[in-house]
DNA sequence: AACTATGATTGCAAATTATGCAACGATGCT
DNA sequence: AGCATCGTTGCATAATTTGCAATCATAGTT
């Protein structure tokens, strides 16, 4: 489509990975050095990549700024934030916030858990749409139409044994999503983590992200994770309100 | 330089004051829309752009993902630096800071000893991955996953007669240092100097960094050598608060 | 100090790739 | 239904990008 572009966008990926010498990026990609030395030219013009003293390269001060603009023009964000972190306060677990960018669920922020035993992940991946609890909460507030079609489409991968892996299957969870109001993922994702999640709603009604909390099944049991349900639906339920949701199963007036 | 590339970053550079429709774009860019949305078209494939439903094009998460990796490798060296220094005044040792740079550990900076026999490194060398206490640290925080297939694919060269050579016996070391917080190299790689090492943490949690003290045997004995842990994993912790790492274990409140 | 090795840079010719135009398609509004 | 607005595509032109080979810069070595 734009072969230089695309190409040089693949280079700041590999750059994400850390600093490297104009060589060393050659040798990763398949095109030849010189291409590559003018492609970084070019993006060092515009300060998406700087080069140190001993010329290696490395992403530029532009792609923070760009990545913080970013983030603020998501005002989910903002709004969630405070409610997030009394959350993560309350369990002490690690704390999602998700949404769809396009056709795929993005990690929009995170707030770390507090114990010792962590769960990888990072602002910027994208969720499994099979199996993460976010992209469950996500895809059940889709008309059925676009539900099907996504589901559909899915590459089916394989986490654990426990992951969903036909449309059907999915179809059925996410029904199920819908009706009580909140997913779970039972290591489905991965095989020593459990999660839950609950929808984040605006004015109009419709699911505009999702929260999720994520814990290490050492740490806590079935039970223990369904317990994190009620103080996590509440922080969604705030977290709308704020964003002009009215909650119609309160004051049907 | 480049044309395409400019282009195409300055239409980031565009988006970073809003979301905007191809045409607003391509009026206020100097050049054809049928040029700007191919453009687009590229950045979207990236996913440094999105397509809301309304098509408007806004940042992509490819952005966030960026910019907290570059975060995550930002100037630990600088941050570390003050630090390591009062660790070198103190012990009067060789200190070393590693971190990963793509596949291997390479030496980030050093401080010399001030006692008359040394040992010989350079910053931008890499650390044997089954010897140096350094790797240990790094390996040790990383994914199951990411440590066995790294621990099976290593060239297992043998330094000395201690030195770890299977996966098996790697994978064991790694676990006791990943539980004890800190890792010793007990002449693994050079007969006649042992080290120790311990983590660096930014504020997500992960290792990014290891420091190490690097002494002669002549100069000092086993049991010396680990009455420096604990100056050693107070350096590391002091650098991990500068860079954001909130220590799980105090005020667990 | 000269030599060698490693890595960065540039001139140039070939051609692949990007460009702009104009026509077409899709979507929403009156 | 008709109109308007905006996104998309086919194609010919030409301009940009590419790869090679030669040159320059730097650092390490004898």
């Amino acid at each position: 489509m734009s072969q230089s572009l695309l190409r040089a966008l693949d280079l700041l990926g590999e750059l994400a990975a850390g600093p490297a010498s104009l060589d060393e990026l050659a040798s990763r990609a398949t095109v030849h050095k010189t291409t590559v030395m003018r492609l970084l030219h070019s993006l060092e013009e515009k300060r998406f990549v700087v080069r140190d003293a001993q010329q290696r390269y490395r992403l530029g001060p532009k792609l923070f700024e760009l990545s913080s603009l970013a983030l603020e023009q998501r005002d989910v964000r903002a709004a969630a934030r405070p409610h997030l972190a009394k959350l993560n306060e309350l369990t002490g677990h690690t704390i999602h916030l998700a949404a769809f960018e396009g056709s795929d669920v993005t990690y929009i922020d995170k707030l770390e858990s507090r114990q010792p035993v962590r769960m990888y992940s990072r602002i910027g991946l994208t969720a499994a749409l099979n199996a993460a609890a976010v992209s469950k909460v996500l895809l059940a507030d889709l008309p059925p139409a676009r539900r099907e079609a996504i589901a559909a489409s899915i590459d089916y991968r394989k986490f654990t044994e426990r992951t969903i892996m036909t449309p059907d299957a999915l179809l059925a969870e996410l029904d199920r999503v819908a009706a009580q109001g909140w997913a779970i993922d039972d290591s489905e994702h991965e095989e020593f983590v459990h999660c839950v999640a609950a929808p984040i709603r605006d004015a109009s009604g419709h699911v505009v992200a999702a929260a999720s909390c994520s814990v290490p099944m050492v740490l806590l049991d079935h039970e223990g994770l369904l317990a994190l349900v009620p103080p996590l639906t509440a922080c969604t339920e705030a977290i709308s309100q704020d964003l002009g949701w009215i909650n119609p199963e309160r004051n049907p007036s």
